[in-house]
DNA sequence: TCTGGGGTCCTAGGACCC
DNA sequence: TCTGGGGTCCTAGGACCC
């Protein structure tokens, strides 16, 4: 039977669930002693903790620190110093030069991330992941009343990871988006009919998942600071500043309208690797160097396509100039494949179309337009590399 | 004290075909 | 010879997110 279009659509009831400063708590677990001190994740090797005979431990602080990184995550007591995720680190050494620093540990992460995933589904299986340490899940099929459900699915994170987690739940992505932030950590809020205006409106647009810094600062600019004034602005001055489009969706998220579906599969689009240089990089005087990196992000990202089960036929690359100028080329290849020597050859084509004036402090390397490896095998051909010297 | 790495989606212009 | 649309693919850049 057709669905009839006009049947008033069912309330569904979407949550979002959140981990807590994700990868500071997963460092936690494994150096509990620790606890309620500022630590921030985000060094590299160097950063690594070193045991003493004794068995105690030795940590890195943020004083002292040189180089280009970021702050990926920072525990509360950092946060409470003003040290955020994405602030440069010499930044954040400025800030809290007696912060515990910790180098990253994607493999630790994507372990807990899968084991409070797989928790998760064990209570309400319809997840659409959004990363390492969020998702949204669609609890409208399940029976349950709303409150125990998000307690049960707390306590199951719990359970399974030792870890805690902030949960929204209303009746689309965007408040649930927004509701899971309102009471973190180990926050559960859920939005109702009636709260839209108590307790979302006051909030900052900058609340809006896909209101960023650029639109943020564009809607000040017109008076708009928060989601109330939004919701006040009249529809032609959004439509004069942000186009048709764009517009149309703001007074919707005003309204806390959204009918996005949760996605519970998709295939990825593109694979890419990129990478930033201790120091800026001179095109000629540094050219082995760059060559080198530039091969060695070639043959990491075909056995990432192999790993997966992709191949791709769209070639791009992607330079960060010292002026943080940032250009990409891509080229589109005849035929699929994975080969690091393709990947390579297309890549250096690219590169050849870039006008290369300045010190260099990025490099990347991307292979887009993907399928599924096992299925090319039979649909396309898979580019041999002796072929490719043709291009 | 300049700002990581891995992604997605959108826009917009040009080529090319019907 | 001039003037059209519509549709798809390719490419470049940018905003945004985790």
């Amino acid at each position: 039977m057709v669905p009839d279009p006009l049947a008033t659509p069912v309330q569904r009831r979407i949550a979002h669930l959140d981990m807590d400063a994700f990868y500071a708590s997963v460092e936690l677990l494994r150096y509990p002693e620790l606890r309620g001190l500022p630590v921030v994740i985000g060094g590299g090797d160097n950063a690594q903790p070193c045991t003493l005979e004794d068995g105690t431990r030795l940590f890195s602080r943020l004083r002292g620190y040189v180089g280009r990184g970021v702050i990926t995550t920072s525990t509360y007591e950092a946060r409470a110093l003003g040290v955020f995720s994405a602030m440069g680190t010499m930044k954040a050494a400025q800030l809290a030069p007696d912060a515990i620093l910790l180098p990253v540990d994607f493999a630790a992460y994507r372990h807990y991330s899968r084991l409070f995933k797989a928790a998760v589904a064990r209570v309400a299986p319809c997840i659409e992941d959004r990363g390492i340490d969020e998702i949204y899940i669609d609890l409208s099929d399940l029976p349950e009343p709303t409150l125990p459900l998000a307690q049960r699915i707390k306590e199951a994170v719990e359970q399974a990871t030792g870890l805690s987690c902030s949960i929204g739940i209303s009746p689309n992505k965007l408040l649930s988006k927004i509701a899971s932030d309102l009471d973190k950590p180990n926050g559960l809020t859920i939005i109702g009919p009636g709260d839209l205006q108590r307790r979302i409106w006051p909030l900052p647009v900058a609340k809006v998942n896909g209101i960023g810094p650029k639109a943020n600062v564009k809607l000040a600019a017109i008076g708009i600071h928060t989601i109330a004034d939004l919701a006040k602005a009249p529809a032609d001055l959004l439509q004069e500043h942000f186009g048709l489009t764009y517009a149309r969706w703001l007074m919707n998220v005003a309204q806390g309208i959204d009918d996005r579906r949760v996605v519970t599969h998709s295939e990825p689009k593109s694979i890419s690797r990129e990478t930033t240089f201790e120091r800026d990089l001179h095109v000629t005087r540094d050219r082995p160097a760059l060559s080198q990196v530039f091969l060695r992000l070639c043959t990491q990202l075909e056995s990432d396509l192999l790993r997966k089960g992709y191949v791709g036929r769209t070639i791009g690359i992607k330079l960060r100039f010292d002026d943080f100028r940032t250009v990409t080329r891509d080229l589109t290849l005849p035929a699929y494949t994975r080969d690091a020597g393709v990947i390579h050859r297309a890549a250096g084509q690219c590169l050849k179309r870039i006008t290369l004036d300045h010190r260099i402090r990025l490099l990347g390397v991307r292979v887009g337009s993907l399928l599924p490896g096992t299925h090319v095998a039979k649909e396309a051909q898979l580019q041999e590399p002796r072929q490719l010297s043709l291009y």
